[in-house]
RNA sequence: AGGCACGUAGCUCAGGGGGAGAGCGCUACCCUGACACGGUAGAAGUCGCGGGUUCAAAUCCCGCCGUGCCUACCA
């Protein structure tokens, strides 16, 4: 290839990638406009962690947040997508608290307000990591808009939010049993324990009787926790158990008095019927210590260490602790027997060390009355939850859901706005810290030292983030969003939450559409997690194989309903398309360098055969592509477009083009005939409608793979500005063309016949044949007669004759297609013994079928039952299949024949 | 413990009541003036197992086995 080539040779990511984005962020092209006539579309995209650095499932996310993004802007729609990132409470603090350790520093030791400006110092220096690899991957936010979830704006919508749901009574504080991270020291909400699998013992602990006849039997899995037991309970239908009725025990070790309590809870089925309470460290428990009002005994403390009522036991971890309970129990010949025993075990999400149930003050959010409003708006379809099969996923959590726990104690975070007086005890919960107590005018206020969980400002994020508590113009045009695009991983955390929070306080529902992808798991579908070690980077894989083939390889995964497991072979191949793509257009740029686009007028009455064929295949494509973006089938999209560009597009209409283009002299070689080359009407059209198809292609590919079709945008002469603004391709049935599809098939069908033959009978590629088609269908004939060439072009004939049925030339291989039978000469090539044993395989073939074929048609009740036009299409079938098989079995005759007498 | 998915070609996966599909891999032939990241042709699957519904089941229903996930306070 010479130097008037416009493109190079293979498509290079890199370098187009970087330009390009460039480019739209220079121009603005991601800006939405709080003020338009236009017709709004709005994502909010879901926050990364600002500890975060970009893995799979946010490529995944973004990819698909992204197609929707630009399909809506290039049909007209006034498109915002909010950018933004969370605070990530126990995640960042746990980061910089890591990076003070190295200097051999704890957050005690700097104080909180210089550790609080440490981890602003870190997000400056480190929390636009992520964005920049979003900007990578394409994504086209409206960077200008991003924001934090600690910014001062979104920090007064959550300040505004709390008071309002304090004044509402939808906020309370109180002691009560929840999930502690003694790593963290923290509260955890229910949501973010993980709960697993624990191969652990049951064992059986002697209590004995305070009068010394006897004793009860209690298991636990815990031992430690007998140090604060302050009852056993049995169940009162028990009649084992009936002796202990109203009498005590001796708690061992402790050697506390304990009542024996009757409680229909204790499953008479279970262990030894009798149950240990422990109200301080037990969640059932506690409710039966209210119960009964018995005390607490804390001997546990938040650091995960024996407190001192833990007496002999005091300042021991609490798992050592419970060695030395078992080898003291052991030792007065209490502990009577150990069961192994597999129990699930409550883990901390953020740091993986096992979590402890633990009494204590906390803040709560009523939430049944936010949920009730939240299932009536998806009952009434409000929104709409896609794939569905999460809408009954999403009722059960919401009908079983209980007190969220809102306050953590660590440093990085909402500060809870409540202020307590010291000189009269009142609680002030207010937007701004008061100047003084209103009711004892004292002016010794303490802030509460919690902060809020890092999911009660996420789920603000889809009005915080438009300048709500104002009434801004942005809310006006933006809210609610079109669609939410997030993982089920975050279908409680995040979702149910905006549900909530969003109706509550905007009385209207966050998003019309929440669509649910997969998650992106390893090879053996596992989830990827940093801390498993088996994530593969997204930002490797870019580097790689490219964006493009990147995000054409997520869409075409993101099949509804299915976990995606990535590999590299896939991307590889998508790769390849985006290769195959570039250089299509390669061939195609250089029969367009001096095209005009203006002087397509008048070219309808030009247009060839594969003309009216690819357009009518265009539309085909388009519809299927719109189809299925609109209802979020990206796989679809991307097999669609891929199916059209490589095997429809590349395969067939630029072949048969290429004489057309090239100018193929005439059969007597005498030079470009005048309905082909440079100057025909036939070459114009031809061109015209090769560069319509690249033009309207490349807008259809442009939400799956920004970059490379923008880079040929611009190279297609005629066109102007960014592909991004380039209005979506309609489609109209005035394209569409069924005969053309037609007689493309029979041509494709014939030259598929004819090189079969060449593949399985070894002809060698570069010699021509000789064929002749019988067909007695005149229609054949004709379109044979006048599209012939393009048959002599695509399977290297010499020449290609049209009869009726008749006589059979000799030294043939044939092949049937339709009601046509194919003969190719091969007049010295011909090995008899290989086309006897290919047409006997073909008629094998048609045996098997017409067997199946048969059977049906031989059933009563299918020819009475089944519609009509099932089994007329089956005797159709039987009909096709008979004659070919006929046509297949005289070849082979003649073939016998020819062979025994040569 | 309950719930939800999934089990289709060697691998990764689409599809989904009436003719088994794609990508990669594999075999043969081809450097044909866009592309060897290519072309043409080919081999390869009783669609997990067992029942049921139906004229018809890979597809719908039930059971089982296997895998994965989510939810759960029975010590």
């Amino acid at each position: 290839m010479s130097s008037d080539t416009v493109l190079k040779k293979g498509y290079e990511p890199q370098e187009v990638e970087r330009r390009w984005y460039a480019y739209w962020e220079k121009e603005g092209l991601f800006a939405a406009k709080d003020d338009s006539s236009e017709k709004p579309f709005s994502i909010v995209i879901p926050p990364p962690n600002v500890t975060g650095v970009l893995h799979m499932g946010h490529a995944h996310n973004n990819t698909l947040q992204d197609i929707l993004c630009r399909y809506r802007r290039m049909q007209g729609y006034n498109v915002l997508w909010m950018p933004g990132t969370d605070h990530a409470g126990i995640a960042t603090q746990n980061v910089v608290e890591k990076g003070l350790a190295q200097e051999g520093m704890t957050r005690h030791s700097v104080g909180r307000e210089e550790f609080i400006e440490r981890v602003w110092q870190w997000r400056r220096e480190y929390g636009g990591l992520i964005i920049k690899q979003l900007k990578r991957l394409g994504a086209s936010c409206d960077w200008d808009r991003e924001r934090f979830t600690m910014d001062e704006g979104l920090s007064r919508a959550v300040r505004t939010v709390f008071v309002r749901l304090y004044e509402e009574g939808l906020i309370y504080r109180g002691d009560y049993i929840i999930n502690w991270c003694p790593r963290c020291q923290t509260a955890l909400s229910d949501l973010e324990v993980s709960h697993e699998d624990h191969n652990g013992h049951l064992y059986y602990i002697r209590y004995p009787l305070e009068d010394g006849k006897g004793g009860v039997v209690v298991a636990t899995t815990r031992p430690e926790t007998m140090l604060g037991d302050t009852a056993v309970a049995v169940n009162p239908s028990d009649e084992r158990h009936s002796s202990l009725h109203g009498k005590r025990v001796i708690l061992p070790l402790m050697n506390r008095k304990i009542p024996v309590i009757l409680e229909e809870y204790v499953d008479t089925k279970f262990g030894t019927g009798a149950l240990k309470i422990t109200p301080a460290h037990d969640p059932n428990d506690f409710e039966i210590g209210q119960r009964h009002h018995l005390e607490t005994v804390t001997v546990i403390g938040g650091d995960g260490r024996m407190n001192a009522q833990a007496g002999p036991f005091k300042g021991q971890d609490r798992f050592e602790c419970r060695e030395r309970v078992l080898e003291a129990l052991k030792a007065e010949g209490l502990l009577e027997k150990i069961e192994p025993y597999q129990h699930s075990v409550g883990h901390c999400y953020r740091c993986r060390t096992t979590v402890e149930p633990y009494l204590s003050k906390q803040w709560f959010v009523k939430v049944k009355p936010l949920a009730e409003e939240a299932i009536a708006a998806v009952k009434a379809g409000d929104t709409r939850i896609i794939p569905d099969i999460w809408t009954n996923t999403f009722f059960e959590w919401m009908n079983n859901i209980r007190d969220w726990c809102i306050s953590r104690q660590i440093w990085w975070g909402h500060r809870i706005p409540a202020w307590t007086c010291q000189g009269c005890g009142k609680m002030i919960v207010a937007m701004e810290a008061p100047e003084a107590c209103p009711d004892c005018k004292g002016t010794a206020l303490i802030q509460e030292t919690d902060v809020l969980d890092t999911w009660f400002s996420s789920a603000l994020w889809p009005f915080s983030t438009m300048g709500w508590p104002d009434h801004t113009q942005t809310v006006k045009t933006f809210y609610p969003t079109s669609v939410l695009v997030t993982g089920f991983d975050i279908l409680f955390f995040w979702v149910a939450r905006m549900m909530m929070m969003g109706l509550h306080f905007m009385k209207e529902v966050p998003f019309r559409d929440v669509y649910i992808h997969a998650l992106v798991r390893d090879a053996e579908g596992k989830k990827m997690s940093k801390s498993k070690g088996n994530v593969i980077d997204p930002l490797y894989v870019i580097d790689e194989f490219g964006t493009d083939a990147f995000r054409f390889t997520l869409a075409a995964f993101a099949a509804q309903g299915r976990d995606i497991k990535l590999s590299e072979d896939r991307i590889e191949g998508y790769r390849h398309f985006i290769n195959k793509l570039w250089n299509a257009f390669r061939f195609s740029l250089m029969h367009l360098k001096d095209f005009d686009p203006h002087s397509m007028d008048g070219r309808g009455n030009h247009l060839s055969l594969a003309d009216r064929w690819i357009l009518s295949r265009l539309e085909g494509v388009i519809e299927a592509v719109t189809t299925a973006i609109e209802g979020y089938k990206f796989n679809e999209a991307a097999s669609a477009l891929y199916r059209f560009v490589w095997h429809e597009f590349c395969d067939w209409y630029l072949e048969i083009i290429k004489p057309v283009l090239y100018g193929e002299p005439d059969e007597d070689g005498t030079g470009p005939g005048k309905d082909r080359g440079p100057g025909s009407s036939p070459y114009e059209a031809t061109r015209s409608v090769l560069w319509s198809v690249l033009n309207e292609t490349v807008r259809l590919l442009h939400p799956l793979i920004p970059f490379v079709t923008e880079e040929l945008w611009h190279k297609l002469p005629g066109t102007q500005g960014s592909v991004m603004k380039a209005p979506f391709p309609v489609a109209s049935k005035d394209r569409r063309d069924g005969e053309a599809e037609a007689t493309v098939d029979l041509l494709k069908g014939i030259t598929s016949g004819i090189r079969n033959i060449r593949g399985e009978m070894n002809v060698p590629p570069a010699r021509v044949v000789d064929v002749m088609v019988q067909s007695a269908d005149q229609e054949v004939g004709q379109i044979l007669e006048q599209y012939g060439d393009i048959v002599i072009n695509l399977a290297k004939l010499a020449s290609l004759k049209v009869t009726a049925p008749g006589e059979r030339p000799p030294f043939c291989a044939a092949s049937v297609f339709g009601d046509s039978t194919i003969f190719v000469s091969l007049k010295d090539i011909i090995d008899f013994e290989a086309e006897e044993a290919r047409l006997d395989k073909e008629i094998n073939k048609i045996d098997k079928e017409l067997g199946g074929v048969g059977k049906k048609l031989g059933n009563q009740d299918f020819l009475s039952k089944a519609p009509e036009k099932v089994v007329e299409g089956v005797r159709a079938k039987q009909g096709r299949l008979a004659e070919k098989k006929k046509k297949l079995e005289a070849q082979l005759e003649a073939v016998r024949q020819v062979a025994g007498n040569g």
